[in-house]
DNA sequence: GAGGTTAGAGTCACCTTGACTCGAACCAGC
DNA sequence: GCTGGTTCGAGTCAAGGTGACTCTAACCTC
């Protein structure tokens, strides 16, 4: 079984098999979803995404970025849900579109490729992967790397990792990305470590705390977080927040079943 | 996500090699351009953008984005640039991609619409249009229109220009986008004419001039305007700072002939 | 020459931010 | 059970940016 999924990552932006059609524009969809994995070595968190070991021609045997081909009866948020499920067992918790592209020369076969990108909270990625090890279908070919240091892939996939992380960290400064990488509730360090592993820096945590308190996006519930030193108060989003920012493809965006255009999308 | 990964390898295959023509999605390509023109009434200025009158069935009669279909032989750039022109013979001074519409209903045929947006500056308005006229070539079926009383256009046309314009007050306030629609000379106040019109209120003259002096983006010429009371010095860009704040897709960026990704491209 | 208008410089209060200090609460080792 | 170390969480202070405002210089028109 091993081969399926992956051949349906093969497929992906190949149309190797027929070059069919002889000259027609297909439209594929990939995702770079991120999420936060601690390093073993000095315990600090780093950003992490899945990626797919290609077994077809154009690329074979480099890894390229989840996706597949657009369905002609779903739309782009869907495709891109349904063809990062069908690939890797994953569904995000947050969902955006990211970039076209379609530069002439980047496919063998003329591709234009909807890029998404999103966020997997760290925990949905073990609960999510075990329960696809205990069905029987644990996607083959797949592999997590380290986004700061990736080998080189398939297609233009490099400079799109790297552009969805310029717009992940330029993203995190004025919206609340970070809650697409944490659990329900979560303590005011666990958020800061999520901030400093995506921007690459450190923060002073007298003054995270204020900034975070002062922006009304946080509600502090009655529970701690003990088993360190002193415990630390859990805090929750707030939900009514998050429309402020948004664009007007907030509300009649193309965004079908499992998409969540939450948070601000100011796109950027 | 799919039941049995074999089943959905084995869909994605087929439809890779059954190529259905009946089906097949296309791409197309539109460009939301913006430009500024004066109120006779109050001498204020106002974000106009052309649009096109449709002939053919789908929505004829109504008003449209200009835009095509995206040839096999392009990238999207310069397929936006080249339906721009072919539809409006106009060429703009900013152009930058918005955002990838695919909503399966979106139109009558299954159509994945890659759309840009793009800032015209005044003077270039008169001129490519009278040269338009003059060679006999002047494009029918095109009118300017108000960007903030629009009538009801063609597909989900209303809903891209709003987006777009959201975007463009965006990236107003933090990039040096007002250089796309002001001639390469000129005053303070008119660029706080430009950003006024863009945002829609007013900003106080001594602030902004404040602001835009440290920003080190401007720098002084030896000319001034004159005409009506003390003269003011005229500006002009300083072409070095562009660069700044611009994403990983600026250097090796799809960026083709009449396009100029200039300034910053922090898309949103 | 007088009055009106715009350019451009300066002042002041307020807010945000980074850097830093300090006490409170808890854990681990002795 | 005491002590030292560590983290939470509150507070202070200076520097820089911003909005609101004032003031003078330079030019126009009548």
């Amino acid at each position: 079984m091993s081969t399926a999924p992956s051949a349906t990552a093969t497929a992906t932006e190949s149309q190797v098999l027929a070059a069919p059609a002889a000259e027609a524009t297909r439209v594929a969809v990939s995702t770079v979803i991120f999420t936060l994995r601690r390093r073993p070595e000095d315990d600090s968190a780093a950003l992490v995404l899945p990626l797919v070991r290609r077994t077809r021609d154009p690329y074979a045997g480099l890894w390229a970025l989840p996706g597949g081909w657009l369905d002609t009866t779903e739309g782009l948020d869907a495709a891109a849900s349904r063809t990062l499920g069908e690939t890797t067992g994953l569904s995000p918790s947050y969902l955006e579109q990211l970039y076209a592209f379609g530069d002439v020369h980047r496919s063998p076969s003329r591709v234009v490729s909807i890029v998404y990108w999103a966020l997997l909270r760290s925990a949905q990625v073990d609960a999510q992967v075990a329960a696809h090890a205990a069905a029987g279908d644990a996607p083959e070919n797949v592999a997590w790397f380290d986004a700061a240091d990736l080998p080189t892939l398939a297609f233009d996939h490099n400079q799109i990792v790297d552009y969805a992380l310029w717009r992940l960290r330029n993203k995190a400064g004025y919206s609340r990305i970070a809650h697409g990488l944490l659990a329900d509730e979560f303590t005011l360090a666990e958020l800061r470590e999520v901030y400093e592993s995506i921007l690459g820096r450190k923060l002073d945590p007298a003054n995270f705390r204020r900034q975070v308190e002062n922006s009304g996006t946080l509600i502090p519930t009655d529970g701690f977080r003990t088993g360190s030193h002193r415990p630390a108060r859990l805090y929750r989003y707030n939900q009514d927040v998050e429309l402020a920012e948004r664009g007007p493809l907030a509300a009649p965006a193309p965004a079908p079943a499992p998409s969540r255009a939450s948070f601000d999308s100011r796109t950027t």
